[in-house]
DNA sequence: TTCCTGACTTGGTGATAGTTAG
DNA sequence: CTAACTATCACCAAGTCAGGAA
C-alpha cells in the first residue's frame, strides 16, 4: 500500500507544521468540538495575520506548492508575455511540451472506424499522449471522446461513514497567498435537532443551519455568523508580476487556439493509441503497458514522482486511470482563433410527441367544463402541480391565467381561476402515474428500449470525425415557466417549439438534418464553424433569449474548454499576490471608483462572490458583488460585515466575516448617504470591473477567482489532511474539502422532506443497539461468574456465551453504534450543502485524479460514471500534480 | 460609452435507477 | 421480495462575459 505515497507524505506533514499564516476564526456557533474543529479549518481562513506574512509572501507564488511538488514547474513567473498560445503556464510546459497534439492531421484515420453507437469500448491508452498533453499545458489536447465502456467499477466498498474522520481533522493552516482566503462562508447557525433526541452521543455539534432560500428563511438565522477574519498584509506585491500584468493585448489564452496550431504539430508518435478495435479484454493489458510508459516518461523528467512501475499493483491501477482518458481518435481540430470545428454532422433535435387529449372535464364552479386539447392540454399543466408550491404564489397563478384565460378566450365560461377545480384532472394523472409504476419489469424496458430506439440517432454527432455525445437532443416540451424566487414570470406559458422555431447549425458538406415533423421545416440552416452549439431556438419566455443544443461535457470541445477553464484559475496563482497587493492599496485610495473596485475585488477574491451582472426588470431580483445593495451589508463594529442577500437562483447568501479595517471603513463610506434600495458600488458594473481585472492578468474576470478559490482549497485541504489510512479515512478527507468548498461557493440543497424522519429513525435504532449492549454486559458478568445469561425479551434462555465471545459481541456493537452516530452526524453536516456543484464546475479534476494515484484511492470512489467520462481529459495527470 | 445580442458556464431540483435493509 | 433510501441524471433556469451596434 504505500504505495507512492511514500514520497509525499512528509512534505506535507511538515506543512502542518509550518506556521499557519490564515487561520479560520471560530464560528460563532459554537458547534461542538469536532464539528468546530474541522470547520474551522478551510472555513475561515483569516487572511493574513501580521506576524506570519512572510511566510505567505513566499508562497504566495505558489512557491511553495511549486516546491513542494517538487516539480512542477517553478516558473510561474512565465515570461510576461502570456502568450497567446500556450496558456499554459510555464510550469506545466516543463514536461513537456512537446507533446501538444494536435490535430488535425491525424484526424482521419481513427474517426472513421467508430461506429454510430457509442462505441463503448474503447479504452484505451492515450493516455500517453494524453499525459504529455497535460504536461504541457497546451491547450489543445487532444481529447476523445469516446464513452467508455462499462467500466465496472466494481468496487464496492462504498460507504463509508463520511464524517468519520472529520473530526480528526486538525485545524489547519494556510499560509500563503495562494491559498484561499475565504473564509467561511456559510452562516452558520445552529438548529437543533428536530427530533428528539439528538443524535447524539458525544459530541453533538449543533447542526449547522443553512440558509435558506428564497430568503424566507429564516430560520435560524439570526445566528451567528461565522465571522471571518481577514486580514491580509499589504506589504506584498509583487514588483515582477506587474510587468507581465500589463500585457499586450494578446488575445487571452483562451482563445488562443492559434498557437495550438502550431504546437499541435508536433504530435509524435501516439498513434498507436488507437486501440478501438480490440477488444477490451485484450486490452487491458495493453493499457497496462502503455500506461506504464508513459508514466515512466514522465518520471524521468520529473525527479520526484514516483515511479509507477513498482508494482503490479500500481500498473493496474494506473490502468485504470487510463481506461477513463478517452481514447479517441483525433485531436480536436484546432482552432485558430475562433474556429471551434472543421467538420460537424448530426441529426439535428428531436421534438416531443403531440399532445394526446385525454378528455377529463375538470369543473368550474362545480359543474363540468368541456375544453379543446389545447385548453386542456394549458389546464393539465397547472393541474399537475396541484401540491407544489409554485401555485401558491400568486405571480404563478396570474401569470398562468393570463396565459391561459388568452387561450380560452374572452367568452369562455371559465372567467376566473378561483373558481376552477383541478381536481379531476390532477386524480386522473396521479393514477396514470400509478398505472406507470405497476408496469411489470419487461414492460418498462420494452417502453426505454423503444424511446431509445427513437432517440438514438439524435444522441451522437460526429465533429472532426470524432463521434461525440449531444448533451440535450430533446426539444423542450411545452409547460408553465419554473422560474425561481419571485420570478416575475413564473406561470407563463411556454408554447410548444416547432421545426419552424429552430436554427440548426452543421458542417457545409454534411447532410441536413431531416426535419421529424413532416411537412415542416427548420427555420434556418448555418454553417458556423466559430460556434459550438448544434442548434437554437428562442425562449418562448424570453424571446430575447435562446436556447441552445451542445455536445455532452464529455466531449472533446468541452473537455477542452474545461481545461482552458483551470489553467486560467492555476494562472491566477501566479498574480495572485501581486493583486492582492494592490486592492489592499486601493482600499484608501482617494478616487472613489478605484475604491470600490478595489473593495469589490476583495470580496470576490475573499468570499468568492459572483460577478453580479445587472439585471432587468423581468428578472428575479437577485444580486452578485457589483449589484449588492446597501441594505444586503451591515457593518458590525470593530469590523465585521454581515452580508444578506439573494444570490444566483434565489439561494441567500448570510454571512458574517472579519474584514480588514480599510475594507470596513470603506464600505461605511459607500453606504453613506444612501438608501438601502441604493446600489453599495455606484461607480461600477462587471464591465468595468472585468476590464480592470483584464488589466492585472490576462483574461481574469471576477469567476476566475471562484474557480481558483474552490481549486486550491481542495487542494491545500487534501495535501495535509491527507494521512496513510484506509480507505474510507482517505475518502473521509476528500468528502470534508469538498464539503468546505461548497460552503465557501455557498453550494446549497433544501433539506430533504425526510430528513428529520430519517434522523430520528436511526437515533431510535442506536438507542436498541445501546439496550442491547447493556445487556450483553449484564450477560458478561454473569457469564464471568458461571450463570447463565439472561433471558430475552420473549423470556426464551439465550445461548450461553463465553465471556470472550460476549466481549467480542459487545466491541462489536459498539463499533456499529459508532459507525451509526458517524453517519448521523455527517448526514446532518451535509442536508443542505449540495457537493456535486463544485465538483462539477469548480475543482480542477486533475487535483483529485493526482490525489487518487498518490494515495491509491480507486477513482471510481469519487467520480461517477459522468463525471468520469467529463473529465477524461484529466486522467493522465501525474501524481504530483499540484494545482 | 452604453446597450444589446449571443454564446457558453453554472446550479438546484425532481424523477428515476440502483442499493440496501428488513 | 418489498420498502426505504440514495445516487445519478435529465432538465432547464440563471448566471457570466465578449463583442459589436448604437
Amino acid at each position: 500500500m504505500a504505495v507512492q505515497t511514500s514520497t509525499k507524505p512528509n512534505v506535507y506533514e511538515d506543512e502542518d507544521d509550518e506556521p499557519l499564516v490564515f487561520k479560520r476564526c471560530s464560528t460563532k456557533s459554537k458547534p461542538n468540538q469536532l464539528n468546530a474543529e474541522a470547520k474551522k479549518i478551510p472555513a475561515q481562513r483569516q487572511v493574513g495575520q501580521p506576524g506570519k506574512q512572510v511566510s505567505e509572501h513566499c508562497s504566495s507564488n505558489g512557491l511553495n506548492s511549486s516546491v513542494q511538488k517538487g516539480k512542477m514547474v517553478p516558473s510561474t513567473k512565465s515570461p510576461p508575455v502570456k502568450s497567446p498560445l500556450a496558456s499554459p503556464k510555464a510550469s506545466t510546459s516543463s514536461a513537456g511540451a512537446s507533446a501538444v497534439s494536435n490535430s488535425k492531421a491525424s484526424t482521419s484515420s481513427r474517426a472513421s472506424p467508430v461506429p454510430k453507437s457509442p462505441p463503448s469500448t474503447t479504452l484505451d491508452g492515450h493516455s500517453k499522449r494524453l499525459a504529455e498533453q497535460n504536461k504541457s499545458t497546451t491547450i489543445k489536447k487532444e481529447i476523445n471522446s469516446i464513452e467508455h465502456p462499462a467500466q465496472g467499477n466494481s468496487d464496492s466498498e462504498d460507504e463509508k461513514p463520511i464524517g468519520a474522520r472529520l473530526g480528526k481533522v486538525k485545524p489547519s493552516e494556510d499560509s500563503d497567498d495562494d491559498k484561499p482566503l475565504s473564509s467561511r462562508i456559510a452562516p452558520k447557525s445552529k438548529v437543533g435537532i428536530s427530533g428528539s433526541h439528538p443524535y447524539d452521543s458525544k459530541e453533538r455539534k449543533p447542526v449547522v443551519s443553512k440558509v435558506q432560500k428564497n430568503g424566507s428563511s429564516t430560520t435560524d438565522k439570526g445566528k451567528a455568523p461565522s465571522v471571518v477574519s481577514s486580514k491580509r498584509p499589504l506589504d506584498k506585491a509583487n514588483p515582477s508580476e506587474n510587468s507581465s500584468a500589463k500585457r499586450l493585448k494578446v488575445s487571452d489564452s483562451s482563445t488562443s487556439v492559434k498557437n495550438k496550431a502550431v504546437a499541435a504539430k508536433q504530435e509524435p508518435k501516439e498513434e498507436d493509441d488507437d486501440d478501438d478495435f480490440i477488444p477490451i479484454s485484450q486490452r487491458s493489458k495493453k493499457v497496462a503497458s502503455d500506461s506504464k510508459s508513459s508514466l515512466t516518461k514522465q518520471t524521468v523528467t520529473k525527479v520526484g514522482s514516483f515511479s509507477i512501475k513498482k508494482t503490479i499493483k500500481k500498473s493496474q491501477k494506473a490502468s485504470k486511470f487510463t481506461k477513463y482518458s478517452k481514447s479517441t481518435t483525433k485531436p480536436p481540430s484546432s482552432n485558430d482563433g475562433q474556429t471551434k470545428w472543421t467538420t460537424l454532422e448530426h441529426n439535428g433535435v428531436i421534438f416531443p410527441p403531440p399532445y394526446k387529449p385525454h378528455g377529463i372535464k375538470m369543473l368550474y364552479n362545480g359543474k363540468p367544463v368541456t375544453l379543446t386539447p389545447e385548453q386542456e392540454e394549458v389546464a393539465t399543466m397547472y393541474a399537475v402541480m396541484k401540491d407544489t408550491d409554485y401555485v401558491q404564489k400568486e405571480t404563478f397563478r396570474k401569470n398562468f391565467w393570463a396565459d391561459w384565460h388568452k387561450l380560452l378566450g374572452k367568452n369562455h365560461v371559465i372567467q376566473k381561476l378561483d373558481a376552477c377545480d383541478f381536481t379531476p384532472i390532477y386524480d386522473w394523472y396521479q393514477n396514470e402515474k400509478e398505472k406507470k409504476k405497476q408496469m411489470s419489469t419487461e414492460e418498462k424496458k420494452a417502453l426505454k428500449e423503444e424511446k431509445l430506439k427513437q432517440e438514438e440517432k439524435y444522441m451522437w454527432a460526429r465533429v472532426d470525425g470524432n463521434q461525440e455525445k449531444v448533451g440535450n437532443f430533446r426539444v423542450e416540451p411545452p409547460g408553465l415557466f419554473r422560474g425561481r424566487g419571485e420570478h416575475p414570470k413564473s406561470g407563463k406559458l411556454k408554447r410548444r417549439i416547432c421545426p419552424s422555431d429552430v436554427t440548426i447549425n452543421i458542417g457545409k458538406k454534411a447532410p441536413i438534418p431531416e426535419c421529424p415533423i413532416p411537412g415542416e421545416s427548420w427555420k434556418e440552416v448555418r454553417h458556423d464553424n466559430t460556434v459550438t452549439w448544434l442548434a437554437f431556438w428562442n425562449d418562448p419566455i424570453n424571446p430575447r433569449e435562446f436556447k441552445y443544443v451542445f455536445l455532452a461535457p464529455s466531449s472533446n470541445l468541452k473537455g477542452l474548454s474545461d481545461m482552458q477553464k483551470y489553467e486560467k484559475a492555476r494562472r491566477l496563482k501566479d498574480h495572485i499576490g501581486k493583486i492582492r497587493a494592490s486592492y489592499t492599496k486601493d482600499f484608501t485610495s482617494k478616487d472613489v471608483t478605484k475604491r470600490q473596485i478595489a473593495v469589490a475585488t476583495y470580496l470576490i477574491d475573499k468570499l468568492a462572490l459572483r460577478a453580479g451582472n445587472e439585471k432587468d426588470d423581468d428578472e428575479a431580483d437577485t444580486v452578485g458583488c457589483c449589484t449588492l445593495k446597501v441594505e444586503n451589508v451591515k457593518a458590525i463594529p470593530p469590523n465585521s460585515l454581515e452580508f444578506n442577500f439573494l444570490g444566483k437562483d434565489s439561494i441567500r447568501y448570510e454571512n458574517t466575516v472579519e474584514v480588514e479595517t480599510p475594507v470596513y471603513k470603506a464600505i461605511i463610506q459607500f453606504q453613506s448617504g444612501k438608501r438601502g434600495s441604493d446600489d453599495l458600488f455606484d461607480m461600477l458594473d462587471t464591465s468595468r470591473l472585468n476590464a480592470h481585472l483584464k488589466n492585472v492578468m490576462d483574461g481574469l474576470t471576477a469567476k476566475v477567482f471562484r474557480t481558483y478559490n474552490a481549486s486550491i482549497t481542495l487542494d491545500d485541504i487534501l495535501n495535509k489532511k491527507t494521512k496513510d489510512g484506509d480507505l474510507s479515512e482517505k475518502l473521509v478527507v476528500y468528502q470534508h474539502a469538498n464539503k468546505e468548498v461548497a460552503i465557501i461557493c455557498n453550494h446549497q440543497r433544501t433539506v430533504s422532506k425526510t430528513h428529520s424522519a430519517q434522523m430520528s429513525k436511526l437515533t431510535e435504532k442506536i438507542d436498541d443497539l445501546q439496550v442491547i449492549v447493556k445487556d450483553l454486559k449484564i450477560d458478561l458478568d454473569r457469564a464471568k461468574k458461571g450463570k447463565p445469561p439472561l433471558k430475552d425479551a420473549d423470556g426464551k434462555q439465550k445461548k450461553n456465551l463465553t465471556p470472550e465471545a460476549l466481549e467480542r459481541k459487545i466491541a462489536q456493537t459498539n463499533a456499529k453504534i459508532e459507525k451509526m452516530e458517524l453517519d448521523m452526524r455527517t448526514k446532518e453536516d451535509l442536508k443542505t450543502v449540495a457537493l456535486g456543484t463544485s465538483k462539477i464546475n469548480y475543482l480542477d479534476p486533475r487535483i483529485t485524479v493526482a490525489w487518487c494515484k498518490r494515495h491509491e484511492v480507486p477513482i471510481e470512489k469519487i467520480f461517477n460514471k459522468s463525471l468520469l467520462a467529463k473529465f477524461s481529459w484529466a486522467m493522465p495527470v501525474e501524481p504530483d500534480f499540484r494545482f
